[in-house]
DNA sequence: CAGAGCTTGTGCACAAAGTCACAAGGCCGG
DNA sequence: CCGGCCTTGTGACTTTGTGCACAAGCTCTG
């Protein structure tokens, strides 16, 4: 295979993810082929866009057939770097920390959790799923044991630079930030954020702004 | 100036909500002015994409001196439809659901939790926060009662579907979907989608590209 | 009241992403 | 084994988003 990959768009990224759950669900299906066409449907897209992005792997594809499920999707594992498990640390245990913790979505799709750690000394020790809260103090240990693992930001937004540099120090190389406040890390390291309300008020705006004549909005 | 006002381009509605939230920040701290560079900064953009979003809501600015937080502040919730509260349905009181039943990210901002709803009849009762699930047969009584209401999903992949049909017939308009399905609305009708497991696979992706030689990844 | 000093608002050039349309090429039936 | 049928892979073009650079315009000082 050429090893020096064309760089992969940024939109492309993003998809990746989606068609690899797509072709997992169809593997499960016992579905051994798949047209760009079929793909695209099922991802929400348009088919060009599908057989383009795929065409950033490799060409893994059959003219006049599809692309093979299985293999298609071990290229896909291994273009998104999931042949192995990524061990999560959420950092916070309130709400969102503990419901983070517990989704099972995350450790059925090879995110397994690693630790929960919390500040707050009265959250240190208690239980959250199948594991018990820990101290800020162990993530240095945590992180080392499970190298290389994602750090999760679950707290409220004042403290959340402070805890990315923490999870920086402790050796942490990818986060995901969840906290409403603009973390910066260094270059290095990989950065994504999700902000909640913010998806809300994204929602907002469409629903203020989808032609007004048929908005519910400001009933009579 | 003109009242048509031009269409705001999405990636311009995208980065609203963070703006906002700045604003409000810097409205709590007793800043009455701020210029598109700091704000900028805040951000983490470039100065001359933040005036020329803002310029998309109107002349809101002062030359030479920036703009007025206050005002600008009421022009933005004015513009994302965020004067009134919107309350929101959660379906679902699994694990993800009842997190965001509870998160008081989501009330803080606008968001006010309107009811918990749950197929499930074992989880009907049981309490969530401070509100009780409710049976899915409630939908459209909950729905009617708080008009606009934004519905969450935070159901298994394969039964959201299932709900956002139901909850476009109960009358919601906007819908945010955390479950990791594609699910297909009226035209008419505001959708997003969130998937946790894709950002980790999206953050997995640039951690396994990133610069060859410094991967903890165990790469040939 | 004129001129210096800022900061906005925007035209323009460029970059990224998306779409279309079609040639290239594999597969199968006769 | 040849010709028709399909579906991929991609070049050309369109649309959308970004960033620079600078004129316009407000404020304040002398």
């Amino acid at each position: 295979m050429d090893v020096h990959a064309r760089r992969i768009p940024d939109a492309t990224v993003a998809r990746l993810p989606e068609y690899l759950r797509i072709l997992v669900e169809l593997a499960g299906q016992r579905i051994d082929t798949v047209s760009s066409e079929r793909l695209a449907e099922l991802a929400g897209v348009n088919a060009a866009k599908v057989r383009k992005d795929l065409s950033y792997l490799g060409t893994y594809g059959t003219r006049g057939v599809g692309y093979d499920v299985d293999y298609l999707l071990f290229q896909m594992r291994q273009a998104l770097g999931v042949t192995q498990d990524w061990p999560v640390v959420v950092v916070g245990a309130g709400n969102l920390g503990r419901a983070l913790a517990n989704y099972a979505g995350f450790s059925d799709r090879g995110f397994p959790l690693a630790a929960v750690v919390d500040a707050d000394e009265a959250k240190v020790g208690t239980a959250v799923g199948d594991v018990t809260v820990r101290p800020m103090s162990d993530l240095a240990e945590v992180v080392k044991a499970h190298q290389p693992v994602i750090g999760v930001i679950a707290t409220p937004g004042a403290v959340a630079q402070l805890v990315a540099d923490q999870l920086v120090a402790a050796g942490v190389t990818a986060i995901l930030n969840f906290a409403p406040a603009l973390v910066s890390v260094p270059q290095n390291i990989s950065l994504r954020k999700v902000d909640l309300a913010l998806e809300l008020q994204i929602l907002s705006f469409y629903q203020s702004h989808r032609d007004p004549g048929t908005t519910t909005r400001g009933w009579p």
